[in-house]
DNA sequence: TTTCAGTCAATATA
DNA sequence: TATATTGACTGAAA
């Protein structure tokens, strides 16, 4: 589903309108924008790692699939929507003139506040290839830069400061988020049947933190190293709860949405009855086990990655670049399992389960599509397909009472 | 004050 | 036209 959202792109071509639109279903179901949903299902987090605001939006998705008469309805709403468009366009052809004047109409406002809200409005700032590749070296060399090393980097280039910190902002975000990515692609492959080590975990901690194949930084120690701790907890405990594994990239998300997420704020009080002894709702069972299919279950195989980034901090000497491609080589090293979405639908659920897929029916164009600049997307959709196979899932349990809030 | 997570929204891309 | 990318912003946490 979430993959066909990205996979649409191409597909739309013959199939127009097979699928929802993520501006659409992100607007009406998650009260998010087109951008934002796309961001979401391209790099969804562990579910641990997310906040409680960050699961909100999977909560929400998990609620809308539980009831299949939803997927229909927003179809509907769909096709509305798009009846309404060719009429609109329809009319505005035969009078177009009319059209013009109401726009000129429109104008007359010009004068008025329209106006100078455009002009209010700041354009966007477009960093140039060359500003880009000088900003990650810099990355390279100082993921934290000190405010000294912002002015310089922003009167070099010739931008502004706040554009610098934004960007370091920004990128070391992405790059975490690309990591946790990584390791939940390393998880399914390797998964298998390893079970997480700790040891494992905190190797990926260092080497999340990416900016370690840069010379040290000045420990600035940043905030980055935080995470480690309290994440082997949680892990612990994901892993035990539902034996299936850790990170799991968003879509736990029914589960430990619909447990510890926020019982009260959509709260339906029963949802409070199905608690475990820490008081949060307690996930149906058999969602627990596919021990195989849990992505994120194997972060332990960052190792590799590990080597990987020294491999860079070794380079990173000779070129700045270096840190960024060889991130991106992790991305071409891996292979991706694409995860049948449907494979284990319950029959119970099929019609939810088709319908999912017929909307969303990605399996066939993930696959299709492949080659060479497609690793990325390879991986984005092996990925995905893990969560929404979760979704779906989730979406045809019958005791999907348990989710309820 | 700084960093981060999450998000918006403009723009790029297919 | 739909999706992907990305600079900027907000609010929370430390």
């Amino acid at each position: 589903w979430l993959t066909s959202l990205k996979s649409s792109r191409r597909a739309r071509k013959g199939a127009p309108n097979s699928a929802l639109g993520q501006r659409l279903f992100g607007e009406t179901i998650l009260g998010l924008t087109q951008g934002s949903v796309s961001d979401l299902l391209a790099r969804p987090k562990p579910w641990h790692k997310l906040s409680l605001k960050g699961r909100e939006p999977f909560v929400r998705m998990q609620l809308w699939l539980n009831d299949p008469n939803n997927v229909e309805k927003l179809m509907d709403m769909k096709r509305m929507e798009k009846k309404a468009y060719m009429k609109r366009r329809h009319s505005s052809v035969s009078d177009s003139q009319s059209c013009e004047s109401s726009s000129a109409g429109i104008d007359y406002s010009q004068g008025a506040s329209p106006q100078p809200q455009h002009q209010l409005k700041k354009p966007r700032v477009v960093l140039a290839p060359e500003e880009k590749e000088a900003l990650k070296r810099a990355y390279q060399q100082k993921p934290y830069p000190s405010p000294k090393t912002i002015e310089e980097l922003a009167t070099q280039l010739n931008l502004k400061t706040s554009t610098v910190i934004n960007w370091f902002h920004n990128y070391r975000s992405r790059i975490r988020r690309e990591l946790f990515i990584e390791e939940i692609q390393a998880g399914s492959q390797s998964q298998a049947g390893s079970s997480d080590s700790p040891s494992a975990r905190s190797s990926r901690a260092a080497h999340s933190s990416e900016g370690d194949s840069c010379d040290g930084v000045d420990a600035e120690g940043p905030p980055d190293g935080k995470p480690s701790g309290p994440e082997a907890d949680e892990f612990s405990n994901a892993a035990a709860k539902s034996q299936g594994g850790p990170a799991e990239p968003a879509f736990e998300a029914g589960e430990e949405a619909l447990r510890g997420a926020r019982p009260s704020e959509r709260a339906e009080p029963e949802s409070l009855e199905d608690t475990d002894d820490e008081g949060r709702l307690r996930a149906p069972r058999q969602s627990s086990p596919p021990a195989p299919q849990r992505p994120g279950d194997a972060l332990e195989t960052l190792p590799n990655s590990a080597t990987e980034g020294d491999a860079s901090t070794s380079a990173a000497s000779t070129s700045v670049l270096t840190g960024e491609s060889s991130y991106k080589s992790k991305e071409s090293s891996e292979k991706i399992s694409s995860v049948p979405s449907t494979s284990s639908t319950p029959a119970s659920g099929s019609q939810k389960a088709n319908s999912l897929q017929s909307l969303f029916g990605f399996s066939e164009a993930a696959s299709s599509r492949n080659t060479r600049d497609s690793s990325l997307r390879k991986k984005k959709a092996a990925n995905l397909n893990n969560i929404i196979h979760r979704l779906e899932k989730a979406a045809s349990r019958e005791e999907a009472v348990e989710w309820e809030f």
